[in-house]
RNA sequence: GGACCUGUGGUGCAGCUCGGAGUGCACGCCGCCCUGUCAAGGCGGAGGUCGCGGGUUCAAAUCCCGUCAGGUCCGCCA
C-alpha cells in the first residue's frame, strides 16, 4: 500500500491497494458500492469500487446498501479463509473483516451497468457520462491521458521549452476552417472567435523572443464531426526560432516517442520519413498506414495504347488484394460502389486463378496487359487486383481508400507505425475565384530548391511543411513559416491575396514581423487522436470526458440551447425567423 | 448538403424477410429465503407510446412514406 497522496481525512487507503502486506492493519476506504452479496441476516460481501480497484468487505449481519451508495468502510484487512481466494480479483487475497460501514449518499439505481460485461449505448452513456465515467475503462482512457499530457510536458521542458498560455478570445481571420463566433457585450455588433489553433499568437511569441514555446492548447473548429474530429480538441503546439525543419521533427520525435513509452511501456525506433509524393504514389494518401503492404502500382505506361475503353485515362493504377480472388460479387459490387462513392468512375477486378485472369475486362486485354495485371504487387494466384484509371490524383486516392478498406487492422492491434511525411506542395487546387489555395496556411515557407516556379509553376512548388502519420491518422502538421517580407509577398500574390487584403487580414502579424522576425518554425499534433490510439479506440469521443455527439450535442447538458432574452438584449442580437 | 446502418420494459438482445393478442432470453430492479459469496444461489413480482407522425390493411413492432435521435462515411476540416 503507497500511501501519501492515497490517504485522506475521510480514508486510509485506495481499495487497489491493499494487499497482504496489510493483514492485520485497521484501516478506513471510500468508495462506490460495486455488489452487495448478501447471505441472509448473518453475512453480507459488499464490493467496494474506487478508481484503483475493487476490495470486498465482510459484514457480519444485513446492511442497507445498496449499488452505487457512497460509503466509508473501516475494517481489519485479513487473509481470505482458506478455498475462498478470489484470483480473478487483484485483492482477491484479503478482504475487510469486523467492518464498520458509514453511508456516505444513497444512490438510486443507475440506468446502465457500470461492470464492463455489456457494451452499452452510446447514447445512454453521453446522456449520463458522469456514471459512464465511472467505469473502468473510461478511468483508464482519462488516466493514459493524464500519463501522455504528463511525459509531453516533460520533454518539452527538458528540450528547454516554455509553456505559454494563448487567448482563447481571438480575432476573426477568415480563412480555413469555420470559426466559433462569440459576441462582445461591450462591442455590440462586434465578434471575437475562438482560435482554430493559436497559429498566429505562436509566430507572434517568436517575435516576442520566446525562441521556444509550447502549449497543450485547446482548437476549436466549427466543422462537421467524425470519429476522429470533434468541435473542440487538444493539440500539443509548438515552435521554434532559430531552426530548421530537422530540428521540429526532431523535438516533436522525442516528445510522441516519450509519450509512447509513457502509454505502452516501450519506446519505439526513430520514425522515418517519406515525401508527399512517395505516399500518394504508394499508398494513395498523405497519411499512409504501413502497419501492412499493399502498395499501388502505377500501370499507366502498360496501358498508354490500351484498347480497352475504361482504361483510357492518364493514370491506371492497381491494387494487389493478397486472397481476394475469393471475394464474392456483391462484395465487389460493394467496392465497385465505395470507389463510385469517392468519385471514380468505375471500379475494375482481376480474379488471379490458375488459369489467368478471371474478370469481365480480361478478353479484352492484351498479352502484356495482362501479364502486367497478373504481376502487379507481386500477385500470386488467389489474389485479387483492383485497377482504376482516372486522373492521378483521383485514382491514387480511390485505390489508397480501398486498400485501408481491405487491409487496415483495428486501430487496438498491430504496431504502432510512425512516419513523417514531407515535401507537401504548397498549392493545391483554385478556389471558386480562380486562386490557388494553400495546402498548409499562407506563411508556409516554400521549398528553397522551388523559389523560381512561384510565379511560373506554382502547383510543383513544394513547400517545407510535413505531417506527422501514426497507423493511417494524421496526428499533425508544421511548417516552417515565411520570416522574409519578400517571399511572403511573393505568396501572397500567388494565392491572389492583395497587399490591402492581406494588411486587413493579417496586419497584425506582418506588422510584428517588420520588427525584428526570427526564422521560425512549428508543429502541432493532435493529443486526442494519439491517445486514442495508445488507448485502442476507434473514436476519440472515448478518450474525452465530455464529447459532442456527431451533430454536436452535447447529450448531458443539452447544448447548444438557447439563451434568455436577456442575454439576447444585452448582447444586441437580432435572430432570424427560423428557416430563413 | 448527401449515402448507409441502428432505434423493442432501466440495460443488452431476439422477434421484422413471410403482418395475426406486447411474445421471448439475459442482466438490472422490488419482495421473501439463504452463514463464505465474488457473473453468488433459490422462489415470487413489478416494469412496454415497439423513437415519433402519417399511410396501406379486417389486423402493423413487422409493409410503405415522412420525421427525430445516435453512429460510420462523402462533402467540409487553410
Amino acid at each position: 500500500m503507497s500511501q501519501n497522496h492515497e490517504a485522506t481525512s475521510l480514508r486510509d487507503s485506495l481499495c487497489g491497494s491493499v494487499s497482504v502486506a496489510n493483514v492485520g492493519r485497521r484501516l478506513t476506504v471510500c468508495g462506490w458500492v460495486a455488489k452487495r452479496r448478501e447471505h441472509g441476516e448473518h453475512l453480507a460481501f459488499l464490493d467496494l469500487r474506487d478508481h484503483s480497484g475493487i476490495l470486498q468487505a465482510v459484514v457480519e449481519g444485513s446492511v442497507d446498501v445498496r449499488s452505487e451508495y457512497v460509503v466509508r468502510i473501516t475494517g481489519t484487512v485479513s487473509h481470505r479463509p482458506e478455498g475462498t481466494v478470489n484470483e480473478r480479483l487483484a485483492t482477491g487475497e484479503v478482504e475487510l473483516t469486523e467492518c464498520s460501514v458509514e453511508i456516505l449518499a444513497a444512490a438510486e439505481p443507475p440506468p446502465f451497468q457500470l461492470d464492463e460485461r455489456i457494451d452499452v449505448d452510446e447514447q445512454v452513456r453521453l446522456r449520463h457520462r458522469f456514471l459512464d465515467l465511472r467505469r473502468d475503462t473510461m478511468q483508464r482512457n482519462l488516466r493514459l491521458r493524464a500519463a501522455v499530457n504528463r511525459s509531453l510536458r516533460k520533454a518539452m521542458d527538458l528540450q528547454g521549452f516554455c509553456e505559454v498560455e494563448t487567448p482563447l478570445l481571438w480575432a476573426p481571420t477568415p480563412e480555413g476552417a469555420r470559426e466559433f463566433v462569440v459576441p462582445s457585450r461591450l462591442h455590440p455588433g462586434e465578434f471575437y472567435v475562438l482560435p482554430q489553433s493559436p497559429q498566429i499568437a505562436k509566430q507572434l511569441l517568436m517575435v516576442g523572443g520566446f525562441d521556444r514555446y509550447y502549449q497543450i492548447a485547446r482548437c476549436l473548429r466549427d466543422e462537421d464531426l467524425r470519429a476522429d474530429r470533434q468541435f473542440e480538441f487538444t493539440q500539443l503546439d509548438l515552435e521554434a526560432s532559430f531552426v530548421t525543419q530537422d530540428d521540429i521533427l526532431g523535438f516533436v520525435s522525442e516528445a510522441v516517442l516519450d509519450a509512447a513509452e509513457a502509454a505502452t511501456g516501450a519506446r519505439p525506433g526513430p520514425i522515418g520519413s517519406m515525401t508527399w509524393a512517395q505516399a500518394l504514389d504508394l499508398y494513395g494518401t498523405d497519411k499512409p498506414d504501413l502497419r501492412f503492404a499493399m502498395v499501388l502500382q502505377d500501370l499507366s505506361a502498360v496501358f498508354a495504347a490500351t484498347q480497352v475503353k475504361a482504361f483510357g485515362a492518364t493514370t491506371v493504377k492497381a491494387l494487389r488484394v493478397p486472397g481476394g480472388a475469393t471475394f464474392t460479387r456483391s462484395r465487389l459490387d460493394q467496392l465497385t460502389d465505395q470507389a463510385k462513392s469517392l468519385g471514380a468512375k468505375g471500379l475494375a477486378w482481376f480474379r488471379i486463378t490458375s488459369e489467368g485472369l478471371d474478370s469481365p475486362l480480361a478478353r479484352f486485354l492484351n498479352e502484356a496487359e495482362a501479364t502486367a495485371i497478373a504481376s502487379v504487387d507481386g500477385a500470386e494466384v488467389g489474389d485479387l487486383v483492383l485497377i482504376v484509371a482516372d486522373e492521378y490524383a483521383l485514382a491514387c486516392k480511390v485505390l489508397g481508400t480501398l486498400r485501408v478498406t481491405l487491409g487496415s487492422p483495428p486501430v487496438s492491434e498491430g504496431p504502432h507505425h510512425y512516419v513523417w511525411v514531407t515535401e507537401f506542395p504548397m498549392f493545391e487546387g483554385v478556389d471558386e475565384d480562380g486562386n490557388l489555395m494553400a495546402a498548409h496556411h499562407p506563411f508556409t515557407m516554400p521549398h528553397p530548391d522551388d523559389y523560381d516556379l512561384i510565379e511560373t509553376d506554382p502547383l510543383s512548388v513544394r513547400s517545407q511543411a510535413y505531417d506527422l502519420v501514426l497507423n493511417g491518422w494524421e496526428l499533425g502538421s508544421g511548417s516552417v513559416r515565411i520570416h522574409r517580407a519578400d517571399i511572403q509577398s511573393r505568396i501572397f500574390k500567388a494565392l491572389g491575396i492583395s497587399d490591402e487584403e492581406a494588411e486587413s487580414r493579417f496586419g497584425f502579424l506582418l506588422g510584428a514581423f517588420k520588427f525584428g522576425a526570427p526564422p521560425h518554425a512549428g508543429f502541432a499534433f493532435g493529443i486526442d487522436r494519439l491517445v486514442a490510439i495508445f488507448a485502442g479506440e476507434e473514436n476519440i469521443r472515448e478518450v474525452i470526458a465530455f464529447p459532442k455527439t456527431q451533430s454536436g450535442a452535447d447529450l448531458m447538458t443539452g447544448a447548444p440551447k438557447s439563451i434568455t432574452e436577456r442575454q439576447i438584449r444585452d448582447l444586441r442580437l437580432k435572430m432570424a425567423p427560423k428557416g430563413s
